[in-house]
RNA sequence: GGCGCUGUCGUCUAGAGGCCUAGGACAUCGGAUUCUCAUUCCGAUAACUCGGGUUCGAAUCCCGACAGCGUCACCA
């Protein structure tokens, strides 16, 4: 059997979604796992639609991914020029599969869903304009989905004549995806669902030029919480825009694999390396799943704790200037405190920012004798000699049997009147990282305020 | 509306006729640890869309209904 080569052929119309990275994940896994080789196609032919430095831009990501395509990229646009296109389907025209239509495109959104199937150009042998396929009638089109499993048909005339060689000289998906998969020795050829409608054209295509098909699996759509297909105005769906929310490569890829497909024994912790190893296309599932955030997170918090101390000093440097403005020393001691604690990058500004920046306490927060607390601990932190966690601890713990406090509602006051805030790393630990000086000065201030 | 795909806990899923009084994970709730929050560890709640068949026996096979999703451009 010939080697596995797949392909990642996005179009460069917007930021790479959550649903693409799975498409090239999936892609990528396929050949992968079987040494095969892996393709990247960017399908720029709708000039119209282009977003400048989305090409580079899917390509930075997939590099961040691993997911590191084989060979140089095919640009479908350079292939226009070189004339590829046209030249078959001409082809097709000439030996009848094919014909001209120089009427003005149809508006979709204005036809309603009346439509008639057959072209009225069809029969006219117009020798300018775009090109359609002429699809033929009471023709069984049939091809078995390797992610359904299963074979799936369609007669003929429930398919319509359509436009593959726009006026313009571009091909349109349907001739383009075709003839580069061919061109590129595609064998497996995976592609969202929202393509399944369209496959018999391209089965037609396939056909007429005489090429081999490929095997052809449609994979799900994920689907949004609130129903429908995944959107981008209903949250962030864009990868980027994940990456930037603080979520690590490594969840957002663990996330995705199993959005769509499950190994038999329900492992759930997956490496790109492992996934590829573990990769079997009958693992594919066949309805939509639900994108779900508390998923994510979970994934996110559980990468989050295994990150080495230097790599998550590091992210978390990247996103919070101040921190990263830190002694070395305080910054691996906060984010050791902190990794438990957070599941998101951008959480550890809200947990821990009160080490870099003072905050307003909030005397609501505070307890029924927090003067008294604060008062005491104030004396006893003074006479510290020593500002290490022991010597704290011990300190502050004699205090609180000596004047009969109770642990909870003391270390609450103090924890308020430093940090403004009911939830905190602990509080001794971090009154050590925040140094003897500030901590009494945060304390005073309180104090003074509180006499007012 | 036509055409197509799908239908197991709230969510992601295991399950391919008896091993299922349906398993795991996330979420939720309860408990243990604890100065808060978390982490970690225990435990609980929770599903085979419905109706007909086939069979000694069905979540698993067949038919129908219903539901969800997709698509119907000189966009991909």
């Amino acid at each position: 059997m010939d080697d596995i080569r797949t392909r990642f052929a996005p179009s460069p119309t917007g930021p790479l979604h959550i649903g693409g990275l799975r498409t090239a994940l999936y892609s990528y896994a396929l050949a992968k796992h079987d040494s095969g080789d892996f393709l990247l196609r960017i399908e720029d032919t709708d000039k119209k639609r282009e977003v400048p430095g989305a090409k580079e831009k899917i390509q930075e990501l997939l590099r961040e991914f691993g997911l590191i395509w084989d060979g140089e990229v095919v640009i479908q646009s350079k292939r226009v020029e070189e004339g590829v296109y046209k030249k078959l389907a001409e082809k097709l025209v000439s030996e009848g599969h094919a014909f001209y239509c120089d009427c003005k495109a149809r508006n979709a959104k204005e036809e309603g869903y009346s439509k008639d199937l057959r072209d009225p150009c069809r029969d006219k042998g117009k020798a300018s304009g775009a090109i359609k396929l002429k699809v033929p009638d009471g023709e069984k089109i049939a091809f078995t989905d390797f992610v359904l499993e299963k074979e799936v048909f369609w007669d003929s005339s429930t398919v319509s004549d359509t436009t593959l060689l726009k006026s313009d000289g571009f091909p349109t998906y349907h001739l383009a995806v075709v003839i580069d998969d061919n061109d590129m020795g595609i064998t497996h050829a995976l592609r969202g669902h929202d393509w399944m409608p369209s496959t018999p054209i391209h089965l037609l295509v396939y056909k007429y030029l005489g090429y081999k098909l490929p095997e052809i699996g449609h994979l799900t759509d994920i689907l949004d919480p609130e129903g429908g297909k995944l959107s981008k105005r209903k949250g962030s769906t864009s990868v980027e825009a994940l990456l930037n929310e603080g979520y690590l490569p490594e969840s957002i890829l663990n996330f995705v694999m199993l959005l769509g497909w499950a190994p038999k024994d329900n492992r759930e912790l997956f490496s790109l390396q492992e996934f590829v190893k573990a990769f079997d296309p009958k693992g594919f599932q066949k309805s939509n799943p639900v994108f779900n955030r508390d998923k994510l997170d979970w994934f996110n918090g559980h990468y989050i704790r295994q990150l080495a101390a230097d790599e998550l000093n590091s992210k978390l440097k990247a996103q919070n200037s101040k921190f990263a403005g830190l002694d070395k020393e305080k910054q691996f001691a906060i984010s050791n405190l902190v990794r438990e604690r957070i599941n998101k990058l951008s959480d550890f500004d809200e947990l821990a920012g009160f080490f870099f920046e003072e905050r307003k306490p909030d005397i609501k927060l505070f307890g029924p004798k927090h003067r008294e607390h604060l008062q005491s601990a104030n004396e006893v932190l003074e006479k510290v000699e020593n500002w290490e966690k022991e010597e704290i601890d011990q300190k502050l713990l004699t205090l609180i049997k000596d004047k009969e406090f109770k642990t909870g509602d003391f270390f609450m006051d103090l924890r308020v009147a430093i940090c403004s805030s009911k939830i905190t790393p602990p509080i001794n630990d971090s009154v050590v990282i925040l140094g003897k000086e500030e901590t009494i000065r945060r304390i005073r201030k309180v104090l003074s305020s509180l006499t007012n």
